[in-house]
RNA sequence: CGGAGCGUGGCGCAGCCUGGUAGCGCACUUCGCUGGGGGUGAAGGGGUCGGAGGUUCGAAUCCUCUCGCUCCGACCA
């Protein structure tokens, strides 16, 4: 991609409004604008760091067992009657009166959605388990927006459901997604923790959320470190015994949110050096609800026995929109992002120091060329600015590698090559420069 | 919803108290010199001050209403 023909508007200021680096950030590299209050507009730089973010998503939860489906934004108020949380739910839910007066609801989540969809097609226990998942934009009317992204009225959520037979079934459905979660965050180089939640107006009883330690986290988690050395990927998880093992040793450490924190059994379950608290930034929650929406809705299945019962359903959210912001808070610095490679809107940066200088040119073109060819997403800034503002955006937006070309190393036949995350850089040949990249993109 | 504040070119702000129809920095346009960390010289364009009403000879400035946005608190992926 050639900068000059692309559309990325930064800006030098950070925008009056915006209190957390993520949002200064987003603003800044021109990834986002603001509509209205916690309403945004996604820009190129912001929807593909999102899509990447999404796909990342998507691949862990197809390998779960997920699949994936699309349900509306807006939904008959109907259900929400049905399950009895049209009063519940209170005045977050943004209501629509079409030109029937009928009310609308724009979806803060799809429980009864997606329960409507499953008691019209599956009758029977033959049929299960089954989990169902999509990636759709919610609305909640919070009284407070704040934070950009982070805290958005409207926002972009993966939310997944499953459907089982009995409580023990239900369970490993529940664990199943745990072990995705863990995947998908540390995928994007974030180190999840999973704490004990409330289960909120969602309901049930066996509730965690994901939570990630960062400064301008919202509220306090409290859990052993040694959650955080515990390693997913370190043992092979393909039967319902293994996975049931890895999560039991997760959740045979102590973690709480602040509302299930227990200071006595903190203190004597968890040696004091290995207490850790912090803010946490929840990105994940999920809960297991039996038949909280199955049998107000009668979601119910014919079981081997012939017997009618209601099915056992859990639900599991991962805010994506807010994930883009979270990893925005965990890695930048001051002069601006440093993307996570797997989720980097381009992992190349060229950098052509002098514009007019033809050899500087072709040399940018042809390496911007053999980097797409190779399946490496770069982008060549090639406008007529002078370098500083080059380098200053180039680190602003974050992309992890920058490749520096000019004349005086172009002599010798030779790049910068500008690692993003250490800020380090080195004078090396093309190739050189190119199997560096090659090795450390592929090697993930 | 309770408390506080803001709204002046694209962005960030000054002017408002002590009325006399707008100013600064950045960005933008053109030309030149430049080009290894937001370079530089010259010449330009753009706002009637969130909206409505009122007071006044005269309103960005005073008054009333209204809309929007932000911050602090309770709620939340």
């Amino acid at each position: 991609m050639l900068w000059s023909n692309y559309f990325i508007p930064t800006q030098k200021e950070n925008p009056a409004d915006a209190k957390i680096p993520s949002h200064k950030l987003m603003v800044r590299s021109g990834m986002i604008k603001q509509e209205s209050a916690g309403i945004y507009s996604w820009l190129p730089l912001g929807i593909k760091v999102l899509k990447n973010i999404e796909n990342i998503i998507r691949q862990e939860q197809e390998r779960a067992g997920a699949i994936e489906i699309l349900m509306p934004t807006l939904q008959s108020s109907d259900l929400w009657s049905e399950s009895g949380r049209y009063d519940g739910y209170g005045e977050e839910m943004l209501r629509v009166v079409d030109r029937h007066d009928r009310i609308l609801i724009y979806g803060p989540t799809n429980e009864e959605q997606v329960t409507e969809i499953f008691r019209k097609y599956v009758k029977s226990y033959k049929n299960l388990p089954l989990n169902l998942y999509h990636i759709q934009w919610k609305f909640r009317d919070e009284i407070r927006p704040r934070f950009g992204v982070m805290r958005g009225r409207e926002f972009l959520m993966k939310d997944s459901y499953s459907f089982d037979l009995n409580e023990d079934t239900a369970k490993i459905s529940y664990y199943k997604m745990f072990v995705a979660y863990l995947k998908t965050f540390q995928r994007m180089e974030l180190k999840a923790i999973p704490v004990s939640a409330e289960s909120g107006p969602i309901g049930g009883n066996l509730s965690h959320e994901f939570s990630v330690i960062a400064p301008t986290g919202e509220s306090e988690i409290f859990c052993d470190k040694s959650i955080l050395d515990l390693d997913i990927n370190k043992k092979n998880l393909t039967t319902d015994k293994e996975i049931s093992e890895a999560v039991e040793n997760y959740l045979s450490f102590y973690s709480a949110t602040d509302e299930k924190h227990d200071v006595n059994n903190f203190n004597k379950t968890v040696k004091k050096k290995d207490q850790i608290s912090g803010r946490g930034i929840e990105i994940g929650h999920i809960f297991s609800f039996g038949d909280k929406y199955s049998k107000p809705m009668n979601a119910s299945i014919v079981n081997a026995d012939g017997k009618i019962s209601d099915v056992y359903m859990g639900s599991y959210g991962i805010g994506v929109s807010r994930l883009v912001a979270t990893i925005i808070e965990c890695f930048n610095d001051d002069d601006g992002i440093i993307w996570p490679i797997s989720v980097a809107p381009f992992k190349v940066n060229i950098i052509n120091l002098k514009n007019n200088d033809d050899d500087c040119y072709s040399k940018c073109i042809e390496i911007h060329n053999l980097l797409e060819k190779l399946g490496i997403e770069t982008i060549f800034d090639d406008r007529d600015e002078s370098a500083g503002k080059k380098f200053s955006d180039g680190d602003l937006i974050g992309v992890p590698f920058q490749l520096i070309i000019g004349p005086r190393e172009l002599k010798n036949g030779n790049v910068e090559l500008k690692i993003r995350k250490t800020n380090k850089k080195e004078i090396i040949s093309f190739e050189r420069a190119i199997d560096k990249i090659k090795s450390i993109i592929f090697e993930e």
